[in-house]
RNA sequence: CGGGGCGUAGAUCAGUCUGGUAGAUCGCCUGCUUUGGGAGCAGGAGGCCGCCGGUUCGAAUCCGGCCGCCCCGACCA
């Protein structure tokens, strides 16, 4: 732990970025290139965040199982999109046992070639359909530009993958497991997202449609926080998974995916950080409230420590994941600032004239502002002082959100606009690839998202002046 | 793959140009004093100077080769 300060968010967020990860013991760098040592904080965050998204899933009618991580090269490649997709990020093992193998094995980038090439034995009916599952495993995409939790060759995630007897089914499967990710995203890590579909050049390989929420980080840079995809028959016809219907007739199933990974611990910490480090939403937070004594002799120590372990254990049983800081090598102020810097909502401060007047010091990562609250009212008014927390953090983000988000009047505004400062500008588009391509090659920004249901926006396309066909909303993303 | 940088103590880095007993700061350990916003003093531990070879009386330093990592761009959750 350092005792200097951290680099300013806003003269330079990348380094602030790099720094927070690393002082606030969340991430480091593994041995290999791009590879990630998640330490305990870091990973206290992400299971969180999992046992929310998993509560969902399972309240959605979904099962857990588990997929091998090594796939045959040739299960592969038979979706001829998904294979071209990933070529140049897949991984392969071609020695084993000490030897070369007959055939190589690809380490999964995503599962969708393993598990529909298994779904073609367990489905024969439309009786044996929807086939509801997910999985929580690691992947891994041989990306040429790793950043801690935002993009590691190596990541942890959970990917869904069911199959559908009709297309409308199916659909309706990708939106609402969409769904699910807009509310942890909102609810949980308290990041305001814009659900929306991607463009087809930004579609997942292999995908009919793909499905996002989309966020915006204190940069005002965008990160695609969650995709949800709707497969078609794309799938079920490369693996040849058939079923008999209701009318006796032969059909390939349809299918979704749908991944949420550890990139959202990096999307927590850049969508609230300040100056002083991570502010982390209540729901995940490893610790949602530090207790700090405070003693000169002995003799305090003996009685505040008495004190702060008894209101320990009422937060405790109150069901608040709580931390009594009762290390004696470090003095208060120290360690104000170590919890500020790991994102700690709330903390109490207790010390001898405190623990004389039956009281106890708290103090918010929001405001920071002290409030005085009877040692008997402490752990009875936390729940609702950390929903209060969560709740302000979310509106903070949105505000931040909306004050960045912003209507296309013309291309050059709208080219002027992202340089000066970032954010999401929606305006019309003819829908042509080429004309796409060209605004990304001169602003930097790609298509975040569109609308769920093209929406016809009654204007010229904001580039090319033909006409245009649908409402496209823009940024610099990471 | 293109461009840039770096491998020296647990961390960050100086020392390399100009070869001559391995350094600083933080952290760590011990003791004392401290403790309501990142404490002070004293003592101490800790190094195949990325790897291999060469030059030299002598190499962290010069020469050759190799390996690895980081940053910026193209690919992406």
């Amino acid at each position: 732990m350092s005792t200097s300060g951290l680099p300013s968010p806003d003269d330079d967020f990348p380094a602030w970025y790099v720094e927070v990860v690393r002082r606030a013991e969340l991430a480091e760098h593994g041995p290999s290139r791009g590879s990630m040592i998640i330490r305990p904080h870091g990973y206290a965050i992400w299971e969180l965040t999992q046992r929310a998204l998993d509560d969902r899933f399972k309240a959605t009618g979904h099962e857990n199982l588990y997929f091998p991580l090594l796939i045959p090269m040739g299960l592969l490649s038979k979706e001829a999109d998904h294979v071209e997709g990933f070529e140049p990020q897949v991984a392969v093992v071609t020695r084993g046992g000490g030897e070369e193998l007959e055939e190589p094995l690809a380490i999964r980038p995503s599962s969708e070639s393993i598990i529909w090439n298994t779904y073609r034995r367990w489905v024969q009916s439309y009786r044996d359909l929807p086939l509801l599952y997910n999985q929580w495993a690691n992947v891994m995409r041989w990306e040429l530009r790793p950043r801690l939790f935002l993009r590691t060759t190596e990541f942890l995630w959970q990917e869904g993958h069911t199959a559908h007897a009709t297309s409308d089914e199916a659909m309706a499967e990708a939106l609402r497991m969409l769904d699910v990710y807009r509310q942890v995203a909102e609810d949980v890590l308290a990041i305001p997202v814009f659900p929306g579909r991607k463009s087809p050049g930004e579609r997942f390989p292999g995908a009919v449609e793909t499905f996002t929420i989309e966020g915006l980080m204190r940069d005002a840079k965008a990160l695609q926080c969650g995709t949800s995809h709707f497969l078609g028959q794309n799938f079920g016809r490369a693996y040849d998974v058939t079923f008999l219907d209701a009318d006796g007739h032969q059909e390939h199933a349809w299918g979704t995916s749908w991944g949420f990974s550890t990139r959202m611990v990096g999307a927590t910490i850049m969508a609230h950080g300040d100056a002083a480090g991570l502010r982390l939403p209540p729901a995940v937070a490893p610790i949602q409230v530090v207790i700090v004594p405070i003693y000169r002799s002995d003799d305090e120590r003996a009685s505040v420590l008495a004190t702060a372990d008894g209101l320990r254990a009422d937060l405790a049983t109150a069901g608040i994941r709580v931390r009594l800081d009762d290390r004696d090598q470090h003095r208060p102020g120290y360690k104000f600032a170590e919890w500020e810097l790991k994102g700690v909502p709330v903390r109490v401060e207790l010390g001898p004239r405190d623990v004389a007047a039956g009281r106890a010091v708290l103090v918010s990562r929001l405001g920071g502002d002290r409030e005085e609250v009877a040692l008997a009212d402490v752990a009875t008014g936390m729940v609702g002082r950390l929903a209060d927390i969560q709740a302000a953090l979310f509106a903070d983000a949105i505000a931040f959100r909306n004050a960045n988000s912003h209507q296309i009047t013309s291309f050059d505004a709208f080219a002027t606009g992202l340089d000066e400062g970032g954010g999401f500008w929606t305006g019309a588009w003819c829908g042509n690839e080429e004309c796409e391509a060209e605004i990304s090659a001169r602003t930097k920004a790609t298509i975040r998202f569109l609308p769920i249901e093209p929406r016809e926006p009654g204007s010229a396309c904001m580039h090319c002046g033909r006409p245009g066909v649908d409402t496209a909303t823009w940024a610099r993303a990471y």
